[in-house]
DNA sequence: TTCCGGTGAT
DNA sequence: ATCACCGGAA
């Protein structure tokens, strides 16, 4: 007795061949389902974890455009690439140090050639499960389900025995729908279906949802979606004010700590309550990523973008 | 004002 | 396990 497909549809079949069938006869275009280019692939997945996807489109065409290959962002100063970051209001600037130190990666530890596996994809710097396995599924057609939040709550309505578990085996689920070989389309597929049909507000009929007659959600009417965590608000907090150094210091290129306080906030005055010694540590931690470089001319701090 | 989210650090 | 990280859009 296996432990799986009792949780799933007699059907299984029906269910994988209704759900591709819908995503090919009509889905979204984005630039990046037209290539298979790992490397393309990676900048299109880092990009869409943080922002809206026409957002993206634009700024993926531009950094491809600044860096076109991995060897070629590799070569590239840090700064220019959380620069761009910046620039393009991409949000967590981590992710351009991450991106810019798998590039490294690949051209350092593995030959110039990415890895073709999610265990392989994972060992990149920023790349965690999820990102491991839509480039190896959307690159090489070669990945294991990928399980975002979109996927999860797809699942968990679809699926509602997964609401009396503690922790619902989402990965487990996903695994045994995913018609095996075929990870590219699939995971293109129920990710659109997510976003499309299965969203915050579900568009059952609106989006012609290919899976309404095995669909739990759409049988009682229950549309509930798993919990989220709730995040501290953005305003007055310490990351924003990363994130104006961060833009500061990309405008300007370098500055003395006392130059720049002013234009992380109006009520900057160095002995202050948020003066220098405030700063200082914002700065310290921002060093310690290796996101800024640190210098002292004169007594004071200087200091500009890590290149 | 709240919502949204994958990864790495601890 | 929990937390920090960004900024546009709803």
């Amino acid at each position: 007795m296996e432990d799986g497909p009792d949780t799933l549809p007699a059907d299984v079949d029906a269910v994988r061949a209704a759900l591709i069938e819908w995503y090919e006869t009509d889905h979204r275009s984005y630039p990046w389902r037209e290539t298979e280019d790992p490397y393309e692939i990676l900048v299109s997945e880092v990009m869409s974890q943080q922002t809206q996807l026409d957002r993206v489109v634009e700024a993926w065409h531009a950094f491809l455009d600044e860096w076109p290959t991995a060897e070629a962002l590799a070569e590239a100063d840090r700064a220019a690439v959380v620069g761009f970051w910046t620039d393009h209001s991409l949000g967590y600037n981590n992710r351009a140090k991450y991106l810019h130190e798998a590039a490294r990666q690949v051209r350092d530890e593995h030959d110039g050639e990415f890895p073709r596996t999610p265990d392989g994809l994972q060992e990149l710097m920023g790349v965690g499960p999820y990102t491991a396995n839509a480039v190896a599924s959307f690159a090489f057609n070669n990945g294991d389900a990928v399980v975002d939040t979109n996927v999860k709550r797809v699942l968990y309505r679809a699926f509602s025995e997964l609401h009396d578990k503690e922790e619902p085996p989402y990965q487990h689920i996903a695994d045994e729908l995913l018609p095996k070989g075929r990870s590219r389309v699939w995971n293109n597929a129920i990710m659109e279906l997510g976003a499309v049909a299965c969203g915050k507000t579900p568009r059952c009929d609106e989006a012609g949802c290919p899976w309404r007659e095995w669909c739990d959600a759409y049988d009682t009417g229950d549309f509930t979606a798993p919990d989220v965590p709730t995040q501290p608000s953005f305003e007055g907090s310490r990351r924003q004010f990363r994130g104006r150094v961060v833009r500061a210091l990309n405008e300007y290129g370098e500055l003395p700590i006392d130059e720049l306080g002013p234009r992380i906030r109006v009520d900057y005055s160095p002995d202050g309550e948020y003066g220098r010694a405030w700063l200082r540590s914002l700065l310290e931690d921002l060093s310690d990523e290796g996101m800024v470089q640190l210098t002292e001319r004169d007594g004071a701090v200087i200091a500009r973008l890590q290149r």
